[in-house]
DNA sequence: GCCGTTTTCGGCCCGACTGTTTTCAGTCG
């Protein structure tokens, strides 16, 4: 069982038990458990054969533990099913309505029995809602936009890093037009973070020092509300505005003084697992931290707030970088000075993996070197799929040979970046390479990658990975885990087998920069160093507008704890060649090498 | 349900905003 399938049945029992009256602390239990399994990367299924390990994580104790053991027994828990005898399981769906929490979804339950996110919406029109205690006209006109809202979007409407982006700086751009009495336009949350979706955009505004504050704040979110992208006001008070913008994103803007900028932007970016260990790191220190300063307990005294650096610095910690902060040890480290130097943008020399026309990319191999040449590329890979992608023109052998010749000539035409000769090669679903060996081993860099058969039982699925790590050709596996975010599950296999092979082997993994994939992810990155396993970031471009997403890549190896040591694309060149698995040069004698390779081949060495 | 160099019981981060109330409960991040 996953880590994610026991936190969601934990997660569940959490918002069950908060709906049925539990007392905070309870369900807040099974919630920190349940985030506690998506931050980690040991699976839960191996540390459960241990009950001392078990027990070791934090919030775990004796009756979690079994609880968790129950779970991974029987696919269940007893007290979600028992709540889910008083409760119907569609009273979660009313927990993700705007406006509605627990306490007002057990209420109209009680009364009721309506417990459906279309009930709810006709309870609201025909205004059955407003008399209730506690509810009234315009929490019911509430509830009806947040039920109908429900309907159209029918789920998460999280986005990709990318599209966060592109609206973070337009919204950003926008604000900063305010340039008389806006400071600064920052970027907080998950997107700070550098988490691979984003669920809301939560932007931080300081006003320029010496002006009238709370009527230059009231002013600037005047200016906000008239951006044209919006399609709802949620709340607008003396220092936040939030609204949802067109495209369903919800962007949180809150405006502060300048003094509070450093523990504003800390306390935004979270996480929020983060904030409070730091928070309760304060008050062990006798000072006490919030969105404005850190203060003293007594007297309420200013320490530190203008900065993020002397914030960490009173409370006698390193600085921790934005990507770092989800509680998975970043403290601790800071403390002993044992944080990484995460590798950089500037650090990558090298992109490994992108497609040209020859198979399913836009731009011809010219057109993909010179733009990679613009954004300060030292060398790429051309690597188009083999034949087994038929749907995306996959080259087969005489078409590889061809395509080599063709990456050869390309060179002498874009001087000045250094074009290695590579192929996309499919792995297929015995764990077989789906180009012959002679072919393969003419090749500068070969990245193999699965395409086919992503269902597969986990064991089959490990064992094809294995065979295709295991075989002497494969230098590096391409998105190893295949998801597609938002849209297809990764595949299932023992990473920690497939790691370890791949650090036996000398096989690089991949972390793949095209923001649909980030792949490998950041757990994985990070369970990959420390076992010893070298990583690429490549963009895996289909357009020369593609190559500018491998700054997501190493936003990702960030988050993985990477350093520039740990990714071998930031070596030049020859190093980096050097630092491949080196497969064998000549293939074995066998049947299938043909003389006319071979003899491409060495003229090829000749130039 | 967990946890403790103040604690084995009594807390569980904390502040902003909204809407419904006349001082606060519920929701949200």
């Amino acid at each position: 069982m996953e880590n994610r399938e026991v936190a969601r049945i934990l997660r569940e029992t959490a918002q069950l038990l908060e709906i049925d009256g539990a007392i905070i602390g309870r369900y807040r239990s099974y919630e920190k458990v349940a985030e506690l399994l998506y931050s980690i990367h040991e699976r839960i299924e191996d540390l459960a054969k241990d009950p001392k390990k078990l027990k070791e994580l934090p919030g775990v104790g004796d009756s979690m533990a079994e609880h968790i053991q129950e779970i991974l027994k029987t696919g269940d828990y007893s007290l979600r099913q028992k709540l889910l005898k008083k409760y119907p399981t569609t009273l979660l769906d009313l927990l993700s309505l705007q406006s509605l929490g627990p306490k007002k979804v057990a209420f109209i339950w009680s009364h009721f029995k309506v417990g459906t996110v279309e009930g709810v919406e006709k309870l609201a029109e025909e205004g059955k809602l407003r008399d209730l205690p506690g509810f009234g006209e315009k929490s019911e006109q509430n509830i009806l936009k947040a039920a109908r809202q429900f309907k159209n979007l029918s789920g998460s409407n999280r986005v990709l890093l990318n599209t966060a982006e592109e609206e973070a700086q337009k919204f950003c751009a926008y604000i900063s037009k305010e340039s008389e009495r806006v400071e600064h336009v920052t970027t907080a949350g998950s997107f700070r973070r550098g988490r691979e979706t984003v669920g809301d955009l939560d932007l931080l505004v300081t006003m320029r020092p010496g002006h009238d504050k709370q009527k230059d704040i009231d002013a600037v979110a005047a200016h906000i509300l008239k951006y044209p992208g919006i399609d709802q006001t949620l709340a607008h008070g003396e220092n936040k505005v939030s609204v949802i913008l067109g495209s369903g994103l919800q962007v949180d803007v809150r405006l502060l003084g300048e003094k509070s900028f450093g523990a504003a932007l800390m306390y935004f970016t979270g996480s929020k697992a983060h904030n409070v260990a730091l928070r309760g790191r304060a008050l062990d220190m006798g000072w006490t931290l919030n969105e404005y300063a850190l203060t003293t307990l007594k007297g309420g005294r200013t320490v530190a707030g203008k900065t993020e650096e002397e914030i960490y610095a009173k409370l006698k910690l390193a600085y921790i970088e934005p990507e770092l902060r989800e509680m998975t040890g970043e403290i601790e480290a800071a403390e002993s000075g044992a944080l990484p130097q995460l590798v950089t943008l500037a650090e990558i020399r090298g992109d490994l993996q992108m497609h040209t026309t020859a198979s399913d990319g836009r731009n011809s191999i010219e057109e993909m070197a010179t733009a990679a040449r613009e954004l300060g590329r030292e060398y790429i890979a051309i690597t188009d799929h083999s034949q087994a992608l038929a749907m995306a023109n996959g080259l087969d052998e005489k078409r590889t040979i061809e395509h080599i010749a063709r990456i050869c000539a390309a060179q002498e035409r874009v001087p000045g970046i250094r074009l290695l000769a590579g192929m996309e090669v499919d792995i297929k679903k015995n764990g077989a390479l789906d180009l012959a060996d002679d072919v393969l081993a003419q090749l500068d860099v070969v990245v193999s990658s699965i395409h086919s058969y992503m269902n597969l039982e986990r064991a089959e699925m490990t064992d094809r990975m294995l065979a295709a790590i295991e075989n002497p050709y494969t230098q590096i596996i391409a998105h190893p885990t295949g998801r597609l975010l938002l849209r297809r599950e990764p595949f299932e296999y023992d990473m920690e087998r497939i790691l370890d092979a791949a650090a036996k082997a000398g096989v690089a993994m991949e972390c793949n920069a095209y923001p649909d994939r980030l792949d490998l992810r950041d757990v994985h990155l990070r369970m990959a160093k420390h076992r010893g396993v070298k990583v690429v970031i490549s963009t895996d471009s289909h357009s020369t507008t593609h190559l500018k997403f491998m700054k997501y890549g190493v936003i990702t190896a960030r988050r993985g704890w990477l350093e520039k040591k740990d990714v071998i694309n930031t070596l030049p060149v020859d190093q980096f060649l050097a630092a491949l698995r080196q497969k064998p040069k000549a293939a074995p004698t066998r049947a299938g090498a043909t003389a006319s390779s071979s003899a491409k081949s060495a003229k090829r060495k000749s130039a």
